[in-house]
DNA sequence: GTGTGTGAACGACTTCACAGCC
DNA sequence: GGCTGTGAAGTCGTTCACACAC
């Protein structure tokens, strides 16, 4: 079967490179986020630039990892100074796409789903939520934080009338695989599932899962043989 | 700064396998996870055999993947006919750790960890919550569960007295480094952060972050950048 | 014939190390 | 002097392909 596809391409906006791709790698993106966090909070404290030395430090990884993965995008560094924080933070914020709104669906009213939806940084990022699904019937037509919850077999027709950018799942994994296939039917480009379970998507679309047990599973395969 | 370890040593415990120590990729341990997932399915459903392309094919990876991972641990597969479905399950719980009790604390008495303690594979799987600590007034001295929370200026104490395993922090970013520090100092060798923010810990102090923040960022960076 | 077990080949990510610029 | 940017080297995980066992 064909495995789900590790990379995205990423186009440069220089002039000079506008018509030049790269692939960026998934463990790349994800530090990106976490620069990011951390360039915004320097920011905030009014420091002016860092060093890939100082980056590293704060988001442990090092120096030359740092480098590299910024450099993928461009020269945003002084020689001799370290990177403008202030500048990195806006570019990054564009290249992950994070200033723009996203309107995300959360399909199981539970409470993964309003931890998430409570999280700051949820809609402090731009995440939108413009709807919550469940099939109980006892949980529909119940308010979930400024919304209400909604009849699951309502989803697959509200996300084709209305703009849905990324579904939540947060649904026991018998569930799962029926409702991704509705929403991808339907038209949802990214998935963060919670359901732990491996989904099936056709290639186009995008899938992060968070498996709480797999990650509690680690630890205790850590625990047991723990290098001594 | 030195890097967190990627891996752990496997002791086999094989006769002839005795002295033998393999390092294991925290790739194949989470597949692992996986593996066991789908094979107690099969061994419920009464399968007495599964080949490494159904269990690849279950699991979204590859067969050779499949007969890779489990070759770590000895050979387990009957060639020409498949895997043991319930042999094999047994192994790779013993292998996991998963056929003893962990104890476990949660830090933080919100959604995520209520999410995670309500979650049933996580009492199937041995994990047992034997306490619930906050720092906010309000909340201590609540039920929760079949718990009550309690102050978490009594965690380091408490886990100094009673045998804890695992910590599974679920606060603010900005309170996650001081209770690391607390806890690691009290003992605790495993740590599960819901915290955006990377943990500097000991290198012998097994810590997994799961970072839903970094999860949903990756997809807006796959949406804005998608390969067309 | 069917499917495992595994060394070898491959590919991807990380680290090194140094030229180049501030 | 200090720090970035980056090809080259290294490391590690995955895939291949085939001998071998049932």
């Amino acid at each position: 079967m064909p495995r789900r596809h590790k990379f995205v391409k990423y186009f440069t906006n220089t002039p000079d490179m506008a018509l030049s791709s790269k692939r960026i790698a998934e463990s790349t993106v994800r530090r990106l986020s976490m620069y990011l966090r951390y360039l915004e909070g320097l920011d905030e404290s009014g420091q002016k630039t860092a060093s890939s030395d100082e980056l590293a430090q704060l988001c442990g990884t090092t120096p030359a990892q740092v480098r590299k993965d910024l450099s993928f995008f461009g020269s945003f560094g002084k020689r001799g100074l370290g990177y403008p924080v202030h500048e990195l933070s806006t570019r990054l914020r564009d290249i992950m796409g994070l200033s723009q709104a996203w309107q995300v669906v959360i399909v199981g009213a539970g409470k993964i789903g309003s931890a998430l939806a409570e999280y700051r940084g949820f809609r402090q990022r731009g995440f939108k939520v413009v709807g919550v699904y469940d099939k109980n019937p006892d949980k529909i037509g119940r308010p979930w934080g400024e919304a209400t919850v909604q009849n699951i077999s309502d989803l697959a027709s509200d996300v084709l009338t209305h703009r849905v950018d990324i579904a939540v799942l947060a649904i026991p994994a018998d569930d799962a695989q029926d409702v991704v296939d509705l929403i991808v039917a339907a038209g949802v480009r990214a998935i963060l599932s919670f359901a732990p379970t491996s989904l099936h998507v056709p290639p186009h679309i995008a899938v992060k899962t968070v498996n709480m047990a797999m990650e509690l599973e680690g630890l205790s395969y850590a625990l047991t043989n723990r290098g001594d």
